[in-house]
RNA sequence: GCGCCUGUAGCUCAGCUGGAUAGAGUAACUGGCUUCGAACCAGUCGGUCGGGAGUUCGAAUCUCUCCAGGCGCGCCA
């Protein structure tokens, strides 16, 4: 194991093709917090189902199109016709996003228009289209820069608006209307499904095509799934997206289902997660009740992180402890998503993910950092380490018996698409190591066969540490 | 009204595809640095697993029911 790269993780004999739909943010505004969950998840499944061997293909469906497209489009004609200048209006775009709102809301008229437009948009009105060109370019290299702080692998490629499907959504209707699944009602092209009870007990409802001709995003998930069984060749598809959608996605892959877009071996499977809340047990927000954009919230975990380092090392040059201060303090974020079961709500709490004690990335940081520092004092390559690993002591065997179940946990996390279970793994391995430091002299053991042993189980035990913070998205330090 | 999720120690969370005395961290209290990083470790204290019923040799876990909280339900995404 300890001479092995894969840490003895086997490549699956059948590697399956996984589409794994993260992220995905709207165009229309900045990233915010809640965009924090899917894209940590997203991430972390797309690194260990590429590790176990599967072709991983990432899809960021961003949301590039309908209804509030045309409201930022009519509102920019507006301010167009007030005199206003429109590339200021557009360097702050959760300004905009927030003036065009107001405006959508108070005004019947204006609404109308802003529906309009969408209509000529998406049957391809060139005027509109490089106006809306312009939003979704800003917008995309703001999400660029989160990913790239964040250390998520999402680049422009795997970019796959909601726009993209435009031209398909016609032959979905077609598709569906051959399948006899489509019917007429109140004007809007709709499918029933008997399968789901809605109200007063009738089948519930999902709506394909609007009365005024304009498509929803159900139209839009079904060309996705359309997209990803045919030309992607999807074995299984991921959509790691807010649990709250979960009728939403029921209903898609039943109607999908149905209407024979998806063949018999694959699998439609929606991650879905919970909210991230304050401490208060309701929504993270600022006191004003805005969103939190992720950015400053990157900028905040940066700055806390500063501090408690440079508290812990006075000495340190600024250049080393703003390094170190980075990898902590996003680690600790996305960390804190990642221990916890996404099933469940959770509690944004500075304090407790920044500690150095409990789950928490500081504490995996510095169990890392501990062994670096063994290797360091005795002047020790960890990389020419090759055993033999002996089990005497009850703290070495705690710690092999944990190790050897490496394997075991990250094909689970790839099965059930639960990256929490990794991280308690690995918080179990920090405990453990922790615990064997203490008890084991590892330098200064008693013999040299022990000294050996004791150096390549730390060595295995950093690679374990190294490999599955890893997985998870997370970097690691020499020194903190 | 229908449906989904959640409820485990004061707090933050595991465990929930059934298995032994329900686990961590934190807080509170003890103890351990001339010895590989005390950013650590060892220990004490702390729980009607929301309530009740059922299935089972065995239930935090499965079923039913009730309670509490969150969320979703026809032209937003």
């Amino acid at each position: 194991m300890l001479a092995d790269a894969r840490l003895g993780v086997a490549k699956k004999d059948s590697p399956e093709t996984v589409v794994i739909d993260y992220s995905s943010p709207n165009l229309a505004k900045e990233m915010h917090v809640g965009h924090l969950r899917t894209t940590a998840i997203g991430d972390a499944l797309n690194r260990v189902l590429t590790f176990l061997g599967d072709k991983v293909i990432p899809q960021n469906h961003v949301g590039d199109w309908g209804t509030q497209f045309g409201m930022l489009l009519a509102f920019l004609e507006e301010r167009k016709l007030a005199g206003e200048e429109p590339g200021s209006a557009l360097s702050d775009l959760e300004e905009f996003y927030r003036r065009s709102k107001a405006r959508f809301d108070e005004s019947e008229e204006f609404a109308d228009t802003a529906r309009s437009i969408v209509v000529a948009l998406q049957s391809g009105d060139a005027e509109y289209l490089a106006a809306w060109q312009q939003f979704i370019d800003i917008s995309l290299s703001h999400c660029q820069q989160a990913y790239d702080r964040l250390g998520v692998l999402l680049t422009r490629e795997d970019v796959h608006a909601e726009s993209a499907y435009n031209d398909d959504l016609a032959q979905v209707v077609k598709d569906l209307e051959s399948a006899e699944l489509l019917k007429e009602d109140a004007g809007a092209k709709v499918v029933f499904l008997e399968e789901f009870k809605g109200r007063d007990d009738k089948p519930q409802v999902v709506i394909i095509q609007k009365k005024d001709g304009g498509y929803l995003y159900a139209t839009t998930d079904l060309a996705a799934v359309r997209h990803r069984v045919r030309q992607l060749k999807a074995d299984r598809s991921l959509y790691v997206v807010d649990a709250r959608q979960g009728d939403h996605f029921k209903q898609v892959f039943k109607v999908a289902e149905k209407a024979g877009f998806v063949p018999e071996h694959v699998s439609l499977e929606h991650i879905g997660f919970g909210t991230v809340n304050g401490k208060d047990g309701k929504p993270f927000k600022t006191r004003s009740g805005d969103s939190i954009k992720l950015t400053g919230l990157l900028d905040e975990a940066e700055e806390r992180a500063y501090q408690l380092v440079q508290q812990k090392n006075p000495d340190m040059d600024e250049g080393e402890l703003r390094e170190i201060a980075r990898v902590v303090g996003i680690s600790s974020i996305k960390y804190a998503d990642l221990s916890k079961n996404r099933n469940s709500d959770y509690i944004f709490d500075w304090d407790l993910m920044l500690s150095f004690e409990g789950n928490t990335a500081p504490y995996l940081l510095f169990a890392y950092t501990r062994i670096q520092s063994i290797f360091a004092k005795g002047k020790v390559d960890p990389a020419l380490l090759e055993g033999p690993i002996q089990l005497l002591h009850p703290k070495e065997l705690e710690l092999g018996n944990h190790l050897l179940g490496f394997a075991e946990v990250v094909a689970k996390v790839g099965e059930r698409g639960m990256p929490h279970l990794l991280a308690t793994w690995l918080f179990e391995l920090a405990v453990l190591i922790h615990s064997f430091v203490e008890a084991c002299p590892v330098l200064a053991a008693e013999t040299e066969a022990s000294k050996l042993s004791r150096l390549s189980l730390s060595a295995l035990t950093a690679k374990c540490l190294a490999t599955g913070l890893d997985l998870l998205g997370i970097e690691t330090l020499e020194k903190m």
